[in-house]
Order: structure tokens, then sequence, then C-alpha cells
DNA sequence: AGGGTATGTAAAAAAATTGTCAAAGGCCGG
DNA sequence: CCGGCCTTTGACAATTTTTTTACATACCCT
């Protein structure tokens, strides 16, 4: 596997090298922002590690660069601070597919950039997915809304899921009790209550709403 | 599923391929307008991949000329960056069939292109509607006019749908009635109160009036 | 032109859908 | 077995959609 290593931290570097250039992996390393995105929009890479804290041109510049500019759709793997949880959101924003938290296991490493190279950078699997200031990590199943960290049931995590996944257009209500309860679908509709429910973590408390209902068809969770 | 793929990113082309091709696929690939056009014209396909911002001969003047003048009805998917509402729009109005902005998910690249294809070009069922300023999109299921978004309900948007898949002919008022109650038709004309909400949100706060009344036969929605 | 039919307009009633909430039931870990 | 969370139930309110009704206007034909 041919990884691109964006990194200015000369320990987390070697230590990357070490384990995983004897497994047989080819890594390019970059110091700095510019070198790194060089590198990237000249080279194909399957893989590329990008540290947010880059001096110069910053991680996240540089991300959103990649996809805007170049159209290089290479999957991002991002190294986040603990303390950047603010940075995290913004980088699936501008086209990461997955992060890992400094200090952070180069075993694990290993397992999810193999993972982000099987899915080829285009999967909709996103780690995270986003809409407006709403966030949600599907592997955590952690849910954020601006600062707040909602507090969800499994029930209301699935409906966010699909609703998240699909938020270009409407879904249907016998889509989401389908997402939920399979084929034994209920008689009576508990899935108004379940929508109530999530509205009351995801909506109420803010000023923008983002879960729309279609009278007649379903919902549709977007911005506007 | 033999799919022709306009792109002149490489890594575009490649991520596809990748994708696609493991899958059973055939995949052509032309990195420029010009031999995009020729190959369309001279090959069968079942499906085509046109990227937008092509150099040379630019995606929307080839979907243009391939429709108008080579008289090839292949369906046709649009790639299109995210800040391209605009030309997404003209697309529709040149005669492809569905869009997907970038970056995408391959997956979901492959689910639209197998829609597509069972299509297979004849029906007309593309997924935004456009006449003159009026678009509807089918999916989101949002009508705007102009800069305003439209206000419909589920009756308006069907009565749109249909008038807006025909706006090349008159259709007649059994054939709307039909669409929206199946064969449980009213006895008396309801269609005509709807007819009436519909224009109050589409054609009162505008100049141009798109609804015309075909006296004693049905309606048309059409520019003129 | 004028009668008859078709269509436009508008408000109000009826029906359907959706929102809200409290309470009951179910499940699971301690 | 208890307590807490999750899910479902059911009743009612609020909202939206659809139909009804009534009258005005436009169109077509002789």
């Amino acid at each position: 596997m041919k990884v691109l290593v964006i990194e200015d931290n000369r320990d987390i570097a070697e230590n990357i090298a070490d384990y995983l250039e004897p497994k047989g992996h080819i890594l390019d390393f970059a110091a700095n922002g510019q070198l790194g995105l060089k590198l990237a929009v000249k080279q194909r890479y399957d893989v590329i590690v990008l540290d947010i804290g880059l001096p110069g041109l910053n991680g996240m510049e540089l991300c959103r660069r990649l996809r805007d500019d170049a159209k290089v759709f290479t999957p991002v793997l991002m190294l986040t601070a603990r303390d950047q949880l603010e940075d995290k959101l913004e980088g699936f924003r501008v086209g990461a597919d997955d992060y890992l938290v400094k200090p952070f296991s180069v075993k694990e490493l290993e397992a999810r950039l193999e993972v982000l190279r099987k899915r080829g950078g285009m999967s909709p699997t996103n780690r995270v997915l986003s809409v407006a200031d709403l966030n949600y990590d599907t592997e955590t199943q952690i849910a954020t809304r601006g600062q707040k960290t909602l507090n969800l049931n499994p029930i209301q995590r699935k409906l966010l899921e699909v609703l998240m996944q699909n938020s270009h257009r409407v879904v249907a209500r016998e889509e989401l009790e389908e997402h939920i309860w399979g084929d034994a679908l209920p008689d009576n509709d508990v899935l108004r209550t379940h929508i109530y429910h999530l509205r009351a973590e995801v909506d109420k408390p803010f000023a923008e709403k983002l879960i729309q209902t279609i009278h007649g068809t379903g919902y549709r969770l977007a911005k506007n």
C-alpha cells in the first residue's frame, strides 16, 4: 500500500515509518504542507495521513485545496490533538474520511488505513456524517450539534444516521420504518413519536431546525 | 453494463475504474470532450458518465450536441462540482438525466448508473425537471422558480411533475386525474381547484404564466 | 350576439396527517 | 427483585391537505 504521510513532527513520522515500512508498505513523507500538497497531486497514493497542526499551509486548508482545486479524492486520514474536536469536525467538512486522536497506536493506524484503501476513497460510508453544525460519528455513535453532545437512544441514532446519509433527498416514512424495524413494520405509526423525540434532541434547543417534514411523504434532514 | 466515462481528471477516472471494473462492468474512458463525443456516437453504451468541467469541448456543449445533432439518447449522468448548481440546471436543459456532486461515492455512482440503465433512455424521467426558470427536483421534491422556493402540497407536486414531464404536449384532464387518484376518479371535478391552487404558487407571483389551459382538453405547462 | 358548457376564483367545511405528551409496558443490568 | 432506560400506546391538539360549494368569468357554437 502506498501512503503519503504529511507530518512535521519527526518522532511521529519515524514511528509510523518504523512500523509500516517493514510490513512492505511504501511511504512518502512531507514535513510541511506545501510539499505534501505537491506530492499528493503529482503522485498516486492509496491513502494520505495528514496532521492537522502543520506549520505554514495548515492541514485543513491543504485538504480543502486537494479536494476542491486539485480534484484529488485519495482517502485522507487526519491526525488531531485531543483538544481539537472543533478542527476535527471542520476536517470532515473539507473532505477528510477518518481521523485518529494523538497519541495513537500505529497498529490502529494501519487497520484504519486498510479500511480506507478498500473503500477506495469514494465510499458513502464516511466515518463522520455532517450536516450544517450537526455531526454524527458512526463509529463512536456520538452525535453533536454545535458544542453540545446529543443524548440519543438506539432508535434515534438509527433515524439520525439514515436521515443524515440521505440529506439530499426526502426519505419516505416507510423507508425509515424499514430501516428501524426491518420488515416487521409496526401497525400504528410509532415513527411519529420517535421523530418527535429525535427532534427534541436535535432541533428543539437550536434556532435553525434541520428536520423537515414533507407532508404526505416523509422527512428530510437538511439545512434550510 | 457498458459505461463511457468522459473525465479529464486521472484520479477520478481511476477511482471509478477500480471500483466498477472488478464488478464486471466494461468501461471506456475519454480524457477530453472530442474523444468522448466520438466514442459516444460510434459505440453503444448503457450509460455515459460526463464531467461538466472538461477542457476544450465542455460537458454541457457535448451533451447538447449528442442529443441535438447526433440524436444519441444514451442516459447521461453529469459530474458537477459543489458550487455549480447553476450549471447543473443548465445540464438538465441540454438533456442530462441525473447528476452527482463531487466528491461522490463510487457506490452511489454505481447505484445511479443501474437506475439509469434500467430506464434505458426511453423514459424521460430526469431527476430534475426544468421548464423555463421553473425547476423541480424529483428527489428532494423541492420546486423553485427563479430564486423563490415554491410551497407545494402532495397533489400539487404530483400535478407539477406530470405537467413538467410532458411539457411538450397537452395533458388531458383524465390523464392528470388518473395520475393523482389512480382509477378511483372523483365524480365532480376537484382537479379544477387543484390546478387553481397550483397556479397560485407557480404562476401568480410571476409575470410569465407557464400553465396554460387548452379548452375542452386539458393543460399544458410550457414557456410561451 | 346569446345560450350553454367549461373553466376560474374563493371561502369554508371536511378529512387526513402530523405534533405533542403523559403514561404504561418491556427489557436489562445490578 | 428493583430501578432505570427504552419503546410503545393512546388520546388529543394543531396543522395541513383535500374536497365541497357557490358564484363569476371565459370560451365555443350556432
